[in-house]
DNA sequence: TCTGGGGTCCTAGGACCC
DNA sequence: TCTGGGGTCCTAGGACCC
């Protein structure tokens, strides 16, 4: 049978919430931040998006841009409050929905259309009652599969509802630029026009085997992706995680030891605390470091046992520094668990207290390593400003779901 | 005035083995 | 003129997404 695929995405989704939130907002250009030192835009409102406000810049180029841009620091509790409540309306729409990401979902509506119109009217319903209640704009894509959906949404907006029937997809793809396909990113473009191919209806007329020789196993991939044709289905239930990691732009470049494996060691903490909190344990540890030129680099360590201990990701942390030989000074530092597994067992009081002890030793590690300057918990948890907005990719439930202490 | 943070997947190239 | 050549595992890095 014909599928029947829904993209429901928010429109400036943080930065709608926020208009939401405070009154004072609405109608203004407006772009939502991080509150560290060296933050970006993630979000701008459609009034800031007129002056060419951009997703990426920074606070100075934001400004340039539009002068008096207001800029809001994120708030991630809003955002992943907002997210959930979305889900329970689509839940009421059908019981298949993948969240893809915060502000975007994906809803197999083929067997369930019916009972409320049809796809568009169902559509245009779920666009009602998301913004009666949250005054949020979205865009809503419908189409056979969830490649096209997306594309039809991505299209649409901003506040638009386009159903693209099977026999519409060709005349659709037919001049559509292959880099609005979901996957095709500006590496692919390029490599592609190179070979003559813009649209993606030439894209899909090319033959596989030229596609092959020159992109490997995502030629066969991409002519499909041309073709309109895709196989990925709704995933319903969320996949378990495969790395968790946190990474930090510090505040300025350093290249002080002991304010690196102050850094680090805070991170291993970020790291390890919500591993614990999720029950999941793994075997590899990764050290990321960015020069202030922007090189980045990663070197990763396997341990014999799987961990979810700040200590140990810490000590793994500091077995991967001691192998680098530093070139400049950090920009940014990254620490990431993988090959990870679950855990049984709820983190207890007991264990709770052994991660405050192995901490602790982690603290008097450095200490006595560098017996002259001592770090003490007081410089250790008051050094970094942790991260308040949370990044659009994250999810309102399971692993992903990163409550940050205040 | 400089350029965030959370992920996933794929591949190139080296080490090693037979 | 002429280095063998498969296979696997591992690491680092690129590309892409939100």
């Amino acid at each position: 049978m014909q599928k029947l695929i829904l993209c429901a995405d928010m429109d400036a989704f943080f930065a709608s919430v926020e208009q939401q939130a405070n009154p004072k907002l609405r109608g203004k250009p407006i772009a939502v931040i991080g509150s560290a030192a060296r933050t970006v835009v993630v979000t701008r409102s459609y009034e800031a998006r007129a002056f060419g406000v951009k997703t990426g810049m920074n606070v100075y180029e934001a400004k340039k841009a539009c002068p008096h841009l207001i800029f809001v620091a994120g708030d991630n509790e809003k955002y992943t409050y907002t997210c959930g409540e979305l889900e329970k309306i689509y839940r009421k729409y059908t019981p298949d929905i993948e969240v893809y990401s915060i502000d975007e979902a994906f809803l197999d509506i083929t067997s369930t259309h019916h009972l409320f119109g049809g796809p568009e009217a169902l559509a245009a319903q779920i666009k009602r009652e998301i913004k009666d209640r949250f005054s949020i704009n979205c865009t809503i894509g419908i189409a056979p599969n969830i490649l096209i959906a997306k594309l039809a949404s991505d299209i649409s907006k901003p506040d638009g509802l386009r159903w693209v029937k099977a026999d519409e997809v060709s005349l659709l793809l037919e001049d559509m630029p292959v880099k609005e396909l979901w996957g095709i990113g500006p590496k692919t473009t390029e490599k592609l026009r190179l070979m003559g191919i813009s649209t993606c209806g030439a894209l899909g007329r090319t033959p596989a085997s030229l596609l092959r020789s020159r992109f490997g196993i995502m030629g066969e991939h991409l002519k499909a992706m041309g073709q309109g044709r895709c196989e990925r289905v709704i995933a319903v239930n969320e996949a378990a995680p495969k790395s968790i990691g946190h990474s930090m732009t510090l505040p300025k470049d350093i290249s002080s030891r002991r304010q690196i494996e102050a850094y680090m060691l805070q991170l291993s903490d970020m790291v390890g605390s919500r591993a614990r909190k999720h029950g999941f344990a793994g075997s590899t540890v990764s050290l990321t470091i960015r020069y202030p030129d922007f090189e980045t680099f990663t070197k990763q360590l396997h341990l014999p046992e799987q961990t979810n201990h700040t200590q140990e990701i810490y000590k793994a942390g500091i077995r991967l520094l001691d192998s680098i030989k530093l070139k400049d000074k950090v920009r940014l530092l990254g620490i990431s668990i993988s090959s990870l597994g679950r855990v049984t067992g709820q983190m207890t009081l007991f264990k709770e207290q052994a991660k405050q002890k192995a901490l602790l030793s982690a603290v008097d590690a450095i200490n006595d390593k560098y017996g002259g300057f001592k770090v003490t918990w007081a410089s250790y948890s008051g050094m970094i400003e942790r991260p308040k907005v949370i990044a659009p990719a994250w999810k309102p439930s399971g692993v992903r779901n990163i409550k940050i202490k205040k």
